[in-house]
DNA sequence: CCTCGATGTTGAAACGTTTTAACGGCTGAG
DNA sequence: CTCAGCCGTTAAAACGTTTCAACATCGAGG
């Protein structure tokens, strides 16, 4: 390891004092242009990197936000970051993207690392309801994807209950009697929410509650969407449900490879939604009916929340969108 | 804001010097339980929250490792990232991504910005071949799915080259002479080399090189397969290719996407072979012929590389893996 | 009763920047 | 020739930790 050079070693090698030095590096247009110059040859020639911690100890901010999501591979949430990022560079700060995983033990340590790193703030989708956990420590923290509930922060939305109503209202449209619906863990506000809004559509339509069938799955990802397949194939067909509702694209993706491969027929023998509108949806092996959400938007807004968080008189707002059923083939009407 | 409450506040609070507080959060078993105890309490009370950029400023060490990506929103890279954190987690550092976004500004603003941040190591798959820009700065860097051209850092990599090869030989076998070849831009390595391994295919078979059609793409995206897809359906039958190897899924999803809209059949139009098989591939319309990477391994050994930078008497390795071929229904055997 | 080692605690010196007030030299007006 | 004012530069004081050598205190062994 080089023997670290520091802004000393650079003043040094160009005859003049550290003061100048981090003058060349923070208002060049007050140094003279000769000593600047003679400055910025002794920082090339030297391989002088100046040191963030020291810079941020004593200037103290530091350039970067975070964005906490839930699950990296889930493209509903690199589009989010795609709209965070975008407002974040605008504002000259860069984003680091932490995977919780769905892991609330990791959730906490990023935070807490994130608290110590004093980033200028932080974005997350919380892994579950009680964010009491996310409790306040001199850092803006802004949810995403989740509603504040006890006011204390900002928050940015979509409204899930009307996303889960859009959803099982189409079906039951479409015919439909029988609705499974399929998601999980339970923990996860955004499960809850969407099955409040399917219930709301049966109860609509002055169908009984028992017309949806729920099946919980261990996360929102593709290989449980498969596995929930298998259980509903395995149902006695006078009881199995001729719809699905998925709590995400992932899922219902999952669940439509499941069919398939068991020679089930989607929509004639099971009519699949999922939820997101992802942008494998409409390349599935049946284009997925799903419900829409302005993913950039929201991750957009949400960076703007966080970076009004520092203004004198600042209000935690909450700014809830609106979500939109996008129709495809995977619920075609039924013949 | 808070008027920050720092370690000696606490001090005073619990009634020792700092020089106990820094003790019991760095070794607390060094200091008697009933002052733990007091330490512990006085900083519950006050909300402390130690200042990472201090501790680091006289500490030297950072806690983290960070991994720059070139498509946060391509599944490939999301899976590579998670071999990258599980390693990171066991050697008890946290993980940031980096989304570069092919920009290769934006890939140098993070370099910087890492290398200022003083991580522990750095991970990149880099926009272009000119990895030069990537100087050495002191930290550690590794290269992630690319080959370090002059051994000056460790890297991980596929053979892309083989793979190239094994996606158009498998054409080749299955009955196809006028085969495209859908990728860009071609300042990506592995775009190069996949070309490179499907010319060695048909020269392997005896084909001309004419066999093979280059249609050049903007970026490796749903959208820019779309495009390709129309542009292929434009040109005269006659000249029409029967078969194409996409650089990578997610061009070949949009390439189907739009076979599909344009009224073509795959394979029986148009054969389509595409390359990671990310897990969306399976799932796709047509399911998709793909060249497997190992990811979660690639991003694993990676990892592992970073961390062993440090030792005494280091040398930098490369670690190449083999990809394969997973034939599925979007190239089946010409009939 | 003295010494010694072990155990817990502390004062003060780093770490590498940014920042502020002060400084010297120079120009041009009087 | 003097002096006010400006410009570019600088010395020194932060920022909030960690660490190290030194210092009490105490019990046990001689």
């Amino acid at each position: 390891m080089k023997p670290s050079v520091g802004i000393r070693d650079v003043a040094q090698q160009a005859g003049v004092s550290n003061a100048t030095v981090s003058n060349v590096l923070n208002r060049p247009d007050v140094v003279a242009p000769a000593t600047r110059q003679r400055v910025l040859a002794a920082i090339a020639e030297l391989g002088f990197v100046r040191n963030e911690s020291a810079r941020q100890l004593r200037a103290g901010s530091s350039r970067v936000i975070a964005y906490v999501v839930l699950d990296a591979a889930n493209p509903f949430f690199t589009d989010v970051a795609r709209g965070v990022e975008d407002a974040a560079r605008e504002a000259g700060l860069a984003l680091f993207l932490c995977n919780s995983a769905s892991d609330d033990g990791r959730e906490r340590e990023y935070l807490e690392l994130l608290h110590e790193q004093r980033v200028e703030g932080i974005l997350i989708t919380p892994v579950d309801a009680q964010s009491a956990q996310i409790a306040d420590r001199g850092t803006p923290v802004v949810l995403v994807d989740r509603e504040s509930t006890d006011g204390t922060r900002c928050s940015v939305a979509v409204d899930d209950v009307l996303g889960g109503e859009l959803a099982v209202t189409h079906l039951i449209e479409t015919g439909h009697t029988r609705i499974a619906m399929v998601g999980g863990p339970m923990s996860i506000q955004q499960v809850r929410d969407r099955r409040e809004g399917a219930l709301r559509a049966l109860a609509n339509a002055g169908l009984p509650a028992e017309a949806l069938t729920f099946m919980e799955t261990k996360s929102l990802q593709v290989g449980e969407g498969r596995n929930a397949g298998e259980r509903l194939v395995g149902l006695p067909s006078s009881r199995r449900p001729t719809a699905a509702f998925c709590a995400n694209d992932l899922l219902a993706l999952g669940l439509l490879q499941s069919m398939t491969q068991q020679g089930l027929r989607v929509p004639d023998d099971l009519a699949v939604v999922g939820y997101d509108d992802i942008e494998f949806a409409a390349a599935a092996a049946v284009p997925l009916t799903s419900v829409r959400q302005p993913r950039e938007q929201l991750g957009r807004t949400a960076a703007q929340l966080l970076l009004a968080e520092n203004e004198p008189d600042h209000e935690h707002r909450h700014v809830k969108f609106q979500p939109e059923l996008v129709v495809r083939a995977s619920s075609a009407v039924k013949r």
